[in-house]
Order: structure tokens, then sequence, then C-alpha cells
DNA sequence: GCGACAG
DNA sequence: ATCTTGTCGC
């Protein structure tokens, strides 16, 4: 999958091109090897978004203890384009993987998997760059459609979108000639469900087990919440580069996201 | 033509 | 995503 000749800077045209190519090739079998480690990534901004911040954290299965954490920054290459998100944010997401001592087994990315337009969410796009398992956790909706979410922890409903670029071979489609494009998953009581994808080498059932799996107390999964404090502003004094080894945090009061 | 629109 | 204070509830 890595070319040379994957510009990162692109006309949203050009962009919506080859996502179509990229497309095709994203897995939506699981093809997992055993899980020991498992990944978080997510994307923050600085400057007036000048500057992309990625934040990848490794965390040991079962148990999910922290093993290790990475924050990398660079320039920022394109603008915020709803359905060109990767784009924008892989470059730094990369420069941040590099950085890790090991590869994970999976990696859950905040963001859409194939729940977008063309099937190319981040965490597709992500799982093609790395030829690593992934699956997206996203907080918001991108495109599709679904039914009432029950109000159960662990319950969820699937999210149907119309026919597309779709692969007869690897999409999951209703009588209706619909695909399920993902879960709406109730994480947490009472809380706004999140929306699980798979992204690459990952079927949708793994990907909601895996995400069920590491649920904690809150809406995100662990790997994803670790990550999105890692790369949010509210970590910024105490992310200065890499740490390892049990870690402690200052804790704050925050009651969602 | 009129909304919708990940982070 | 980011800018921001207090406030409500487990």
């Amino acid at each position: 999958m890595r070319s040379p000749l994957h510009e990162w800077t692109l006309e949203p045209q050009e962009a919506m091109a080859l996502q179509r190519r990229l497309a095709s090739r994203a897995e939506r079998r699981d093809r997992i090897d055993e899980v020991h480690h498992i990944a978080g990534v997510d994307i923050g901004f600085e400057d007036d978004g000048e500057t992309t911040r990625a934040a990848v954290v490794l965390l040991a299965w079962p148990g999910l203890e922290v093993l290790e954490e990475v924050v990398h920054r660079e320039p920022t290459r394109m603008p915020y384009i709803p359905g060109l998100l990767s784009f924008r944010e892989i470059p730094a997401a990369l420069g941040a993987f590099e950085r890790l001592s090991q590869r994970p087994d999976l990696v859950m990315v905040d963001g859409q998997g194939i729940a977008h337009p063309r099937r190319l969410g981040v965490a597709s796009h992500l799982g093609l760059w790395l030829d690593l398992p992934t699956l997206g956790v996203a907080k918001k909706r991108l495109c599709g459609k679904h039914g009432e979410v029950p109000a159960g922890r662990g319950e969820w409903t699937p999210l149907i979108d119309r026919r597309r670029d779709e692969d007869p071979e690897e999409a999951l489609m209703d009588e209706a000639g619909r695909v399920i494009i993902g879960a709406m998953l109730r994480s947490r009581e009472g809380v706004k469900p999140v929306i699980v994808s798979p992204g690459h080498r990952i079927s949708q059932a793994t990907a909601l087990e895996w995400v069920i799996a590491c649920l904690g107390r809150t809406k995100l999964p662990e790997p994803t919440r670790l990550a999105d404090r890692l790369a949010s502003r509210r970590g910024k004094a105490f992310t200065s580069e890499k740490r390892q080894g049990d870690i402690s945090y200052p804790s704050r009061p925050r009651h969602d996201r």
C-alpha cells in the first residue's frame, strides 16, 4: 500500500478518486492474529489548525494497561472537508506510529471506518497504510440511517446506507440491497451512542466485539478515550514527548467527551 | 434545488 | 477540531 505516489495534499476531486480506488482494497473480513496489543489513535490541532498533533496509546490485552504513548506534531496539510478527513489526519498519525516501539495487533481510530460515502473513512485508510487491522469509533454520523438505539449498555442498532461503491464480495447487504456500514452502539447508558465500523482486515461483528470488550465506564472505549485525552489540549502540559510504563494522570472533573 | 456534513 | 465557566449527577 505504501506508495510515494500517494500525495496527501490533493484537490477534492483527486482525493475522492483515490478513495474510490483504495476502498476496493480495504478488507471487511477478519484477518487478525492473536491480539496482545491494542492501539488507540486520535488527532488534535494547535495554532488555529496550523499544526496537527497525533496521539497514539498502546495498551496491553487483556488488562488494558497503558504500555506506551506517543505524541507527534507536524504542519497541517489540508483543510477539513467532510468525507476527506483522512487526508488531513493520517500524515501525522503515521509519524506517531513510526515512533511507536512495536506494532499493535489492532488499532482503534477516532472517526469512521467504512461508514463513509465512499467506504473509506480515516480508520480504513489508515489501516491500508499500516497494513494492520483497524476499526473506527466515531462520535457523530457522517452518512447512513438507523432506527432507535436500545438503551442498555452494549446494545446496538445497525447503521444502514444505500448501496454505493460496494464490493459484492465484502459488503454486508440486506434483502433491500442496502448496506450495513456500521453499528450505533450504546457504550454507556444515558449517553449518545458511538458509531462502530470496520476499518481494514476486520468484520463488523468483530469490530463491535472488540469495542465492547474495551469499554470502561465511559462513552469511549479505553484505547480511543486515552488517545483522545492525549491528543486533546487537556493533556498539553503533560505530553511533551513520549512516556512509558505506569503513568498517573492529573484527574480533572469532566463529564462527557 | 435543498439539506447533511467524521474531526 | 477549537475557544471556554460553571454546574449537575453518579
